[in-house]
DNA sequence: ATGGCCAATATGATTGGA
């Protein structure tokens, strides 16, 4: 089985490229951010047609989460809980099944948090705390989970092409990646870093500033595996060629094998 | 000169991204 996840920076901009590698790399789930438009704006029928089911949590103009399988979804639900008050549409939660048992994936588009400090900061901390509980209390179950995603944070200085620059940048800042490394110690495999462990390793480059021939990146789009989804870990990888393609996200995508 | 961003919005300037 294998499960990607890609930050689109707007879904109706990205259809082309996104089908085209969708056919190449042929997931079987694939989570995608930024969307960017509402549920009924979603374009679904160019994914139905390559055989997957669609669930949307969108939102107009910023955010917006969606999962595509080709296996049917057994249950959705959208939101990360512990907030009521939050509408931002950063969250989708499925559970498919398998021969052996469910799969259960969640497409997540932490937020930037930037400028930090500030409210934006404080939102981006208390969303990771929510995260943080919703993973302790998943991890509980004992099944294949699955947390795909953009999560704006850089976990090492192996995981940014100049450190420097990003010093005081929320993506980077020393609580930002305590937060990450609180999640990643309930239990969890950070999938890429599973494989290897080479610096260089980017899964976003600016737009500006000819950053990608520069390799001027940092990894921020991440597969963290429950221990049952890292035990059938086989593969990890990061598409870095789709940010050289026609039309590309500033982000490209990231993806699992598991032996599912 | 030694650089140049992209997407969405009742749009032509502003906001957010990272």
């Amino acid at each position: 089985m294998r499960i990607a996840t890609f930050n689109v920076n707007s879904i109706r901009q990205r259809v082309e490229p996104l089908t085209r590698w969708l056919k190449e790399r042929a997931p079987d789930i694939v989570c995608l951010q930024e969307i960017k438009c509402v549920d009924d704006a979603f374009p679904r029928g160019p994914f139905a047609d390559l055989g997957y089911n669609i669930a949307v949590r969108g939102q107009k103009t910023y955010n917006g989460v969606a999962l595509l399988s080709k296996l049917p979804f057994d249950e959705v639900k959208s939101g990360l809980p512990g907030d009521d008050a939050d509408d931002h549409a950063r969250f989708l939660e499925a559970v498919v099944s398998v021969p052996n048992g469910v799969v259960r994936v969640a497409s997540i588009y932490l937020p930037n948090g930037n400028p930090a400090p500030g409210e934006k900061y404080d939102y981006k901390l208390a969303w990771m705390d929510r995260l943080i509980d919703f993973t302790r209390a998943r991890l509980d179950l004992e099944e294949p989970l699955i947390l795909a995603g953009d999560f704006n944070a850089i976990p090492a200085p192996a995981d940014v092409h100049d450190p420097k620059l990003w010093e005081g940048d929320a993506l980077f800042l020393p609580e930002t990646r305590a937060k990450f490394r609180a999640l990643s110690q309930l239990g969890l495999v950070d999938a890429v870093r599973a494989v290897s462990d080479d610096a260089g390793l980017y899964t976003f480059w600016d737009y500006q500033g000819n950053a990608f021939s520069k390799n001027n990146g940092i990894r921020i789009d991440h597969l963290l595996l429950s221990p049952p989804a890292a035990d059938k870990l086989a593969q990890a990888g990061i598409d870095r060629p789709m940010r050289g393609g026609e039309k590309p996200s500033d982000h490209v995508p990231v993806w699992i094998d598991l032996d599912i």
